[in-house]
Order: C-alpha cells, then sequence, then structure tokens
DNA sequence: GCCGTTTTCGGCCCGACTGTTTTCAGTCG
C-alpha cells in the first residue's frame, strides 16, 4: 500500500468521523496528516518507523501507528469499522452544494436516506421541509445541488477556465466604482484543477459592484447575492465568487482569499502567537489595524519575504520565508528553447520549418523534435526505413535556420518487458531520446516501477516523459512508485519532464520539490502537436513553480550553446 | 487527534451568507 493510498484512507476516516457527528478537531486532525502524509518526502515501506511518522507535523502517535498498520496488514480494524457502520451513500451526499456533514448526518438518522437517489425523493415528495431547522428552501437548495453534481464534475481544467476568468476580470477592473480587482483562490496559485473563480475587488461602493455582478452576461445563474459578497455560475458550469472590500482591505483581502486554506489556518496559528490577528480585513495587534499597502508588506509584518500565490499551499513555504530560504521561482521568460515537439513525420499537424519559425516568433532560441516511435502505430510511429527522411529534414532546415538549433530526437515506446522499441544503433543517431509509456497501463505497481526503471537504465535514455501517465480528470496515474523513480533518475542521470499539456501537467508539483533535492534537472515540454500547443509550456512552468523550481533546475532554461553541451556531455558519460 | 515562545492540558482561524429562526446553526471558503 502506497502513500497516496494510505493518504486516501486518512481522508476517507475524515469524512466518515465527521458524517458521524465526530469531534471536528479530530476529523481536521485526519485531514491534516492525509496532507501531511502525501507532501511528505517521507518513502514508506516495511522499515518505516514509529519516529519517523511522527517527525511529520499533523501525525501523532496514533496516527502513526494507523499508518504503520496500513503498511502492515493493508488494512485497518478502525477504518474498516467505520465503513461498515456508514452506508457508502453518505460520503456520496457530501458532494451535495449547501448540504454538510450535519445535515446528512441528521437526515439519515431521522428519514433513513443514505443515498443521493432516496434523498432526490424525499425533496420531490416535500419531505424535509419542516424538519427542525429545514424549509421549503433548503429542500429547494438540495435538489439544485442535486441537479448540479449530476450534470457538472465539480472540477475544471485551469487551462479550461483560465480565458473566462480573466475576461470577466477584464469587466470588474472596467467598472467606474472599483479601484483594483484581482483573480484568487485556487486560480492564483495556479492549481492544475479549478472547482471556482474567486475575485476580489476594492470599492468603497460595494452594493453597486454586487448589483453589477450579478447582471453581467456570462452569468447562468445567480447562487448567492449580498452586500459584498455574490457567487454565480457560468454556462460552463463553473462557479465564480466574487467578494467586495474597501481600498484599504485589499491586501489583507487578497492574501486572504488567495488561500489554500490550509496556507491561511498556518498563518492565522503563527500570528496569533505573536499576538497578531489574521482576516479579510486586516492585521490587528490590540484591536488596531497594522497598515499594509500590498501583499509584500503583509508578510513583512511577520519578518517573511513575500511568499508568491504558487507556494501557498502550506508545504513549507512560511518557515522557508521566515530564513530567507524561498526559492526564485522560474518564470516563463527564463524558458529559452522546447523540446517534446510532434510534426507531421508522426501525428504532429506542422512541418518542422512552421514550428521552428514559429518558436523563433515566440523568442525561443532551439527546439528539440521527438516523434512518437515504431511501436505507437496509432500514432503514425516512426519506422527505421523513415528514419533517414526525418533526420536530414532536421538537418536541413538547420542549414535554413542559423541562429536557431534544432535538436534531434525520438520519443521512444518503453515496451512492457522495459526495453525501448529501437536498437542501440538506432538510438545513437539522435541528440537526445525521450522514453515513455504508451500501452500495457495495467499492470501491477511492482511490475510497473521495475518496467519504467529498466527502461531508464538504457544508456541512451535521456528525458522520462510523462511520468504517472495521469490524464487530468479523466485516466487515474499508472501504479507506479513515483519516489523510486525519481530515485533512478538520479543515479541513470535521466532527466524528467513536466508535461505542460494541460491535460497531463505530469511530473505532478507535488514531487518536483524532491526531484529537486536529488538534483535532478527538469525539462518543461509542451508535447505539441499542434503550433497553438507550443505555448503550453506556460503551464509547465506554472506547475515548476508551485513545485519550488528554479530556473537552474529547468532545463531548457540553458542557452542553445550550453544545451548542445550539456546533452553531448550526457551521451558521453552514458557511453 | 495533534501540539507546545502562556508544554502534557486545553486549545485548535475567521467571517459572510442563507435559511431558519426570533438568536442561531450550518455551510463555505
Amino acid at each position: 500500500m502506497d502513500k497516496k493510498q494510505i493518504a486516501d484512507i486518512l481522508a476517507e476516516i475524515a469524512d466518515l468521523l465527521e458524517l458521524n457527528n465526530e469531534n471536528a478537531f479530530r476529523v481536521r486532525a485526519y485531514q491534516n496528516a492525509a496532507r501531511a502524509l502525501e507532501a511528505s518526502s517521507i518513502s514508506l515501506g516495511p522499515k518505516t518507523t514509529a519516529n519517523q511518522l511522527t517527525s511529520i507535523k499533523g501525525i501523532g502517535k496514533s496516527i502513526a501507528e494507523q499508518i504503520l498498520a496500513l503498511i502492515q496488514e493493508g488494512e485497518l480494524d478502525h477504518h474498516q469499522k467505520l465503513i461498515q457502520d456508514t452506508p457508502p451513500g453518505l460520503r456520496e451526499m457530501l458532494k451535495i452544494p449547501t448540504l454538510g456533514p450535519k445535515k446528512i448526518h441528521y437526515i439519515y438518522h431521522k428519514l433513513d436516506i443514505d443515498n443521493i437517489s432516496e434523498l432526490e425523493l424525499a425533496c420531490q415528495e416535500n419531505r424535509l421541509a419542516g424538519l427542525p431547522n429545514f424549509g421549503p428552501k433548503t429542500q429547494a437548495n438540495i435538489l439544485k445541488g442535486i441537479q448540479s453534481v449530476k450534470k457538472f464534475s465539480e472540477s475544471f481544467l485551469y487551462a479550461d477556465i483560465f480565458e473566462q476568468a480573466y475576461a470577466l476580470l477584464d469587466q470588474i477592473k472596467g467598472h467606474s466604482k472599483v479601484k483594483k480587482a484581482d483573480i484568487a483562490g485556487s486560480m492564483r496559485r495556479k492549481k492544475e484543477i479549478i472547482g471556482d473563480v474567486d475575485i476580489v475587488a476594492a470599492t468603497k461602493h460595494p452594493e453597486e459592484l454586487m448589483d453589477f455582478f450579478v447582471s453581467l452576461d456570462q452569468s447562468a445563474e445567480i447562487i448567492a447575492k449580498g452586500d459584498t459578497k455574490s457567487s454565480m455560475k457560468l454556462d460552463s458550469g463553473i462557479n465564480v465568487d466574487i467578494r467586495a472590500v474597501k481600498p484599504h482591505q485589499y491586501p489583507y483581502a487578497l492574501h486572504h482569499f488567495t488561500g489554500s486554506k490550509e496556507h491561511n489556518t498556518a498563518m492565522r496559528a503563527m500570528s496569533k502567537k505573536m499576538g497578531i490577528k489574521i482576516n479579510e480585513y486586516g492585521l490587528f495587534k490590540n484591536g488596531k489595524r497594522i497598515p499594509c499597502s500590498n501583499e509584500h508588506d503583509f508578510f513583512q509584518v511577520f519578518s517573511m519575504d513575500y511568499i508568491p500565490p504558487e507556494l501557498r499551499e502550506n508545504h513549507g513555504e512560511i518557515e522557508a520565508a521566515k530564513n530567507g530560504k524561498l526559492p526564485r521561482l522560474v518564470t516563463q521568460e527564463d524558458i529559452k528553447g522546447l523540446f517534446h515537439i510532434h510534426t507531421n513525420f508522426s501525428d504532429g499537424n506542422m512541418t518542422i520549418q512552421k514550428a521552428c519559425q514559429h518558436l523563433k516568433e515566440m523568442g525561443m532560441h532551439y527546439a528539440g523534435f521527438s516523434e512518437h516511435s515504431k511501436t505507437a502505430a496509432y500514432a503514425g510511429g516512426l519506422k527505421e526505413e523513415s528514419m533517414k527522411d526525418y533526420l536530414s529534414e532536421i538537418e536541413k532546415i538547420q542549414k535554413k535556420l542559423g541562429d536557431f538549433t534544432l535538436f534531434k530526437g525520438i520519443e521512444s515506446d518503453i515496451l512492457p518487458n522495459g526495453d525501448l522499441d529501437y536498437s542501440d544503433a538506432v538510438l545513437r543517431r539522435f541528440d537526445f531520446v525521450i522514453i515513455a509509456i504508451h500501452s500495457h497501463f495495467n499492470m501491477s505497481q511492482k511490475e510497473m516501477t521495475q518496467r519504467m526503471i529498466k527502461a531508464m537504465q538504457n544508456p541512451h535514455a535521456t528525458i522520462l516523459a510523462h511520468p504517472s501517465g495521469r490524464i487530468l480528470l479523466a485516466r487515474d496515474p499508472y501504479q507506479v512508485d513515483i519516489m523510486q523513480i525519481i530515485d533512478a533518475a538520479a543515479e541513470n542521470d535521466v532527466d524528467l519532464e513536466i508535461n505542460a499539456n494541460p491535460h497531463r501537467l505530469d511530473l505532478d508539483w507535488r514531487m518536483t520539490k524532491y526531484a529537486r533535492d536529488k538534483k535532478i534537472k527538469v525539462f518543461i515540454n509542451p508535447d505539441a502537436h499542434h503550433l497553438q500547443n507550443l505555448h503550453d509550456y506556460t503551464y509547465g512552468v506554472n506547475m515548476a513553480r508551485k513545485g519550488w523550481l528554479e530556473a537552474a533546475d529547468v532545463a531548457n532554461t540553458m542557452t542553445s550553446r550550453q544545451m548542445q553541451k550539456y546533452l553531448d556531455h550526457k551521451k558521453g558519460r552514458k557511453k
């Protein structure tokens, strides 16, 4: 049982306890432990000790013992008992907006309703209205919430929401009474998956702004409207929340609504010890507001460096900011060239020449082309006999483009037994070899991990592509021990990819800090098939930033000349 | 259940909004 599975069980215990009306702090302890475990760099195995576990902040004696039991037994009596005592449908019901654990608990015990279908029927039959604290509106809202769960997933890809969100922001900013406005929340933190959009605005006339907001064309449904806070659903199904504050409150509100919840909680706990209260309206010492004109001032009050929004996940950023140990995060401008590009030699929809021209216009200095390999027949992978044409086309374009460098590569499939699908003689002809899994996803974790490690041991392997294979909101990662993969990458001088396709964003940002500590270089690769995809690298930069990477950690921040040398040396070392 | 710059007990972040009440509970972020 791996770390993620154990963290999921802890989170499930938290849900189940909550549904059983357990002490809220005990519930939170399990939630915190689940997060802390997942974010930790600890490797779980038969040799894991209780001391190692309790050294993680948020994991104490009791939960450490439960984790050890899960490692050794694969299950936990306490957990099993909770599952037995709690109908599975109750947990599903938690997904219904406006319906929380308290109401679910009550409905279950009073009306014996334990799943969404029964609840829907009960609402339609008007059986909820009239219960204490339940009225017709509560019932109608639950019914609406059920429809919403059925119709929309509650999660959206960052890239799918990004443009709508900023278009909306522009309209808010354009309102004559708005002094300042920004996107906050998970979108400002550049999370790969977004639940809703949060907008913070500074104005002296909040009611006018609320009226304006709910009248916008994009609104499909008004969820709530108050004096300073409103919420609406767009046609795409995503919720947008807006919050208006007075101009002098803006920096505090921006910090507050940017979150994460865990970051805010940790900040408040810390500030409370210093006798300072944090809320969205200010920092208060002895009831007196501490003036801040921006977020830099805000952090300075606590003698902290400015924490970029991407890092505000309570993954160690608060301590690092206090000690001057925050990374200087890589930026879009640091990226000098792009690798992992497919053209019409396999399943791409652009010529090599077009791709180069486009990249030059984007200000890039080099490109690494990597067609699919022969096993990827579905993608028109390159057969050995077409190899010559492909390589000579790259050479031809290179001659035309003096100041732009082309690197010759291939994306070679990792076969089920861990071999690559070309011989050494073929692989030797490339400047770099990306290795990747595109088939036989359903292997045991042990087999899959071994398969990938064996492939990384191939002396021609340069970069491991999309290490987990996940497709966000669509396909789970394959069963693989990512930490072992990262360890093997370090041992075998293989770099890791952050695949910047917004559906992948793989390597996961939660793991990049661990890779950085192992001194592994990361390539931010667009995995482009169309000219437009080349711009996706920016999503990869977002992930690198969330994962604490600096420019020096990212390979494609090198100049052309440095990259040429880097790849040559890598080949030389591995001979 | 976790934790300790008021350490082994007694706290544990804070406030807006909704719908239910007639002062508050629940949910959400």
